[in-house]
DNA sequence: ATAATAACGAGA
DNA sequence: CTCGTTATTATC
């Protein structure tokens, strides 16, 4: 049978090789270990034009088609077998840049994964209809100048609020002036060299405006910059303070809740080069900025920096690499320093930006700690207002007569019972590798078993405190709920609002006297400054089964402390915690630094990340087994225990965990030999998979 | 998924 | 030994 003439070119016998560099480096949407390198194909003469490095195409892979990403196209192929032919390249836009391309290779290193999962979290899917619009430049970006004038060196020091290139100095006082090494950030920045820096956020700081006079910095010697931070309430703020400092057509907000089309409108015009700013969440952290000088997250101890989708990349650890494979600045900020961050600067790697002593004490609120002198407090942190205690109740009553808002933090709800010693309400913590204890096989018929740990499965059949010695063990519990009744019962007549723990988030409150209660990380902030702020959820944070716990707790207490006015104006912190524990001496003290060293000290003495190089490997017994064999003899093991059932599974199967640990130095080492032990088992079909995750930010 | 290839077994 | 069938393996 003849065909018809138009539809003899899609006949592949006929095709014809392009005549220059013939063979396409391509990376196909294939998600096997054993399969994650680039596989050579033939372009055709009818698609040498479009099939250029970075677009989307469909190959014949294994005999069906696939999607994939066109690395680069070379001369020949080392490949000894006969090509296929790339069947049809998906859109001429050159989606995937040389730059996030290396980079999602790194990524996938890092932690043992594969390029292809990280190329789907870096590239969002195409959406055709809006590749198709004809761009129009927004209407600022028009009037505006494309790149702002660059000043003299000497008008680099930092800008005021809303301050643009080309006005007075500011005086040292103001902005990152504060900071003795924040003018010489800035001028690092605008002179485009890659600083790496982790910067202390003074108590009260405006630190989306300290961001933006990074950004603008950077924008001004005509790079790009990719600001991160934990939630969309943070990105409205920081895009605003954006956008009003350079401009609309400037600054880009990108985050995943935008919709399909929506998100990649704006990413293609990060694509194309039309904005210079872009301020997102973690799905951001891969956005294709243009000749990138500064890559910056904002209060990186959120867990909402760790992405839940494989390969489960940390912000902050991508910017790590990506400074590296883009030669751009790094800066990590927040009010409190995690371990990481510490370990960025004891490490040499980055410098610190942190203020004076004195002008830390000139910001900070006052900060009292209630511990066991009010008992019942500290075991109901379901607050009862009859009880409030004296100097709580004062803080409250003095910032509202001062006509200053109140900020109380409670806990959020759904924390999971743990052991703690009955004494001192420390977590009970395993002997040997310090995981938290636990009761295994609950709801096994009511025989009482010894505690074992939940990490490396040992089991403890006499505990002992490591704190105070004593012997009884007790299940950690937590309520929640009433405290916003309570409290409007103590403070008759006073607005309670709140935010978040089941009320809708508030970006903002206005400076009026009220009582703002809010979960963590839900804080509205208030023009002003609060007057107090009650800080309930101590207890429940501090005896959580993580080894992050003091840290994580220090960083809520932070973030809610900071928003309050300096001890000088009647500023007044009451936290309920312990006032011995080290995590609330450095609140009391504003000592985020001091804390962090002692925290990856501690870290380093237990043996856990980032002091050492952790994965966790989950599956069943005989797939984990079958990939802990594979490691070097020098990786040490703990466990593996069996894990919980986690709501749909097979309780037939019974899956279990390992922890795997080495020294920092071979942590490339750990993550190739993983790497190499699930490609042995992709490539033999192996049945149940196994999942490793890197540094994992929580063990079950 | 699929195609190439290795392994296998029945009948000469 | 060949031929036809089935398991295995690599995947460009």
């Amino acid at each position: 049978m003849t065909r018809p003439v138009t539809r003899r070119r899609s006949s592949r016998g006929e095709w014809r090789l392009a005549a220059t560099l013939p063979v396409a480096r391509v990376a196909v949407d294939v998600a096997l270990a054993h399969l994650d390198r680039p596989f050579d194909y033939r372009v055709p003469e009818h698609l040498d034009a479009a099939a250029a490095p970075g677009v989307r195409l469909r190959v014949r892979f294994a005999g069906r088609l696939v999607d994939g990403f066109l690395l680069e196209r070379v001369a020949e192929s080392g490949h000894d077998g006969a090509l296929a032919w790339v069947e049809k390249v998906v859109s001429p836009e050159p989606v995937l840049t040389g730059e996030v391309a290396a980079l999602c290779r790194a990524v996938a290193d890092r932690y043992a994964g594969v390029l292809a999962d990280v190329l789907r979290l870096a590239v969002p899917p195409r959406h055709a209809r809006v590749e198709a619009e004809v761009p129009v430049p927004p209407l600022e970006a028009a009037m505006a100048p494309a790149v702002p004038p660059k000043p003299a060196a000497t008008e680099l020091v930092p800008p005021l609020e809303a301050a643009g290139p080309g006005r007075d100095a500011p005086p040292f006082d103001e902005g990152w002036g504060r900071y003795p090494r924040g003018p010489a950030l800035l001028e690092a920045l605008a002179g485009g060299r890659a600083a790496h820096a982790v910067w202390q956020a003074l108590p009260g700081e405006e630190w989306a405006q300290r961001l933006a006079d990074a950004a603008s910095a950077t924008a001004a010697a005509g790079r790009g910059a990719l600001l991160l931070v934990p939630d969309q309430r943070d990105v409205t703020a920081l895009h605003d303070v954006c956008a009003a400092r350079l401009g609309a057509g400037a600054v880009l907000a990108l985050t995943a809740e935008l919709g399909p089309a929506e998100r990649y409108r704006r990413w293609l015009a990060v694509r194309r080069g039309q904005v210079r700013v872009v301020v997102g969440t973690r799905s951001a952290v891969f956005a294709p900025v243009e000749r990138l000088g500064l890559l910056a997250v904002w209060d990186d101890g959120d867990d909402l920096h760790a992405e839940p989708r494989a390969p489960y990349p940390h912000v902050r650890d991508v910017l790590m690499l990506r400074a590296h494979t883009a030669g751009a600045a790094l800066l990590v900020g927040g009010y409190a320093r995690t371990a990481e961050a510490q370990l960025l600067v004891e490490s040499g790697w980055a410098r610190e930006v942190v203020a004076e002593r004195a002008t830390v004490r000139a910001a900070a609120p006052r900060v009292t700690a209630l511990g066991e002198s009010d008992e019942q407090l500290v075991r109901d942190p379901d607050l009862r207002a009859a009880r409030l205690p004296g100097v709580a109740f004062e803080a409250v009553r003095a910032a509202l007569a001062a006509g200053r808002p109140v900020l109380v933090q409670v806990p959020r709800s759904g924390y999971l019972p743990w052991l703690v010693c009955a004494a001192c309400r420390e977590t009970a913590r395993c002997r040997h590798c310090a995981g938290p204890l636990g009761l295994p096989g609950r709801g096994g018929g009511g025989e009482v078993s010894a505690p074992s740990c939940r990490w490396c499965g040992r089991v403890e059949p006499a505990f002992r405190c490591s704190g105070c010695g004593s012997r009884r063990l007790r299940a950690g519990v937590v309520g929640s709920g009433r405290t916003t009744e309570e409290l409007g019962r103590a403070f008759p007549g006073v607005t309670v609002r709140a935010s978040g723990g089941g009320a809708p988030v508030l970006a903002a409150v206005a400076g009026r006297p009220e009582l703002v209660v809010a979960t963590p990380g839900a804080e509205p902030t208030a023009p002003g400054g609060y007057g107090a702020a009650l800080l309930l959820d101590g207890w429940a944070l501090l005896t959580r089964p993580d080894l992050r716990v003091a840290e994580e707790a220090l960083r809520r207490w932070f973030g809610a402390a900071a928003l309050v006015v300096p001890a000088a104006v009647g500023g007044r912190v009451v936290v309920v915690a312990e006032a011995g524990l080290p995590g609330v001496q450095a609140l009391v003290r504003w000592d985020p630094v001091g804390h962090a060293a002692t925290e990856l000290a501690g870290r380093a003495e237990v043996g856990f990340p980032p002091a050492v190089r952790m994965a966790a490997v989950e599956g069943t017994a005989a797939a984990v087994a079958d990939v802990l064999s594979a490691l070097p003899v020098d990786v040490e093991v703990l466990g593996p225990v069996e894990l919980d059932d986690r709501p749909g599974d097979d309780p037939d199967v019974v899956r279990e965990r390992a922890l795997v640990r080495v020294p920092r130095a071979q942590g490339r080492v750990l993550a190739a030999a993983l790497a190499a032990a699930q490609a042995v088992r992709t490539a033999r079909k192996a049945p149940d998979p196994v999942r490793v995750r890197l540094d994992p930010v929580e063990i079950g």
